[in-house]
DNA sequence: CTTTTGTTTTGATTTCTTCAAAACTAGGTA
DNA sequence: TACCTAGTTTTGAAGAAATCAAAACAAAAG
């Protein structure tokens, strides 16, 4: 194996770097982590990246991370989530009207395509004079593992 | 005027304090002060309920209107909603299914009923798995004051 | 009136996020 | 290549919102 010209995640780097140019951002190793840990974890919180990236880069500090999402959100690179109750969570996609399902007991995330055809939601019954941009869906409710865990051991109960 | 059988507030205070015992909570008049200006103020936080009490009530704290709403919310008397980047607010409007719309700038909500027909929204495309309860759709975009302020003084501009 | 259960107060604490300024570095320029 | 400069990272502190905990207190029942 070649010592040399293959570091271990050197198309992810490459991919990451690409990314960053073209939205316009200056490229560093920091970020270049936090764009990566993204594609690995969606719905990733701040911590969440922290920990991740913190690993390979001891020196990393939590406020360049909430320095690299928030630049990356306002680049609309990354869209931003915030369920109720929860830290704020980051995607890197971004380019449709997709929404969420939100575990009450766990907090897990999955994305879901829009319900009726291409953004049936965007429609209020009443818009009261505001001017829309965006409407955001969540659907809150108990993902299959919690729902598992919260059933008893079924050796007693049920009769 | 009679000093005796007609407080100021009596009729709202009554009605607060059967809305309460209907709910199985205990009056007191830090609650029945908390649910009142809920009924003034539709999507207060704890912070303006806490304002609009203290001025009456000099002695209310803040714990003590985080404990009311707290325990109205369990008790299905009050909903809660918390609109991303903002803190948690307060409606009296629970039997139905009901969506809000939210300003960019100012924070400001408004309710807004379910857009296509029941509850449109309650069902995903695709449900992974999860339980669902609820499902939560938030409109975002500038109310009309906003729009108007953000609006340049029409002077000079467009021509 | 007394008791009991639950509420309010007080004050501290936690969690998440943002602010600020000094040290540093990517990317452009001579 | 060496330098400059705008922009980034670090460090440490501060802020906002909500929660925790225990002692003082009050509503409703007996």
């Amino acid at each position: 194996m070649a010592s040399l010209a293959t570091p271990a995640h050197g198309a992810d780097a490459v991919d990451a770097a690409a990314a960053l140019r073209a939205a316009g951002l200056k490229v560093t190793d920091s970020r270049a982590a936090v764009y990566d840990t993204l594609r690995t974890h969606a719905h990733a919180s701040a911590e969440d990246v922290f920990l991740a990236i913190v690993e390979r880069m001891p020196r990393a500090s939590r406020q360049s991370v909430y320095n690299a999402l928030g630049d990356f959100a306002d680049a609309g690179l990354v869209r931003r989530i915030e369920p109720a109750g929860r830290p704020m969570l980051f995607e890197l996609r971004v380019s449709d009207n997709h929404h969420h399902l939100v575990c009450t007991s766990c907090g897990a995330v999955v994305d879901v395509d829009c319900a009726i055809g291409a953004a049936p939601c965007l429609e209020p019954s009443d818009s009261h004079g505001f001017i829309l941009t965006t409407a955001e869906v969540t659907y809150w409710g108990v993902c299959p593992a919690c729902a598992r865990a919260a059933t008893p051991p079924l050796t007693e109960g049920t009769s």
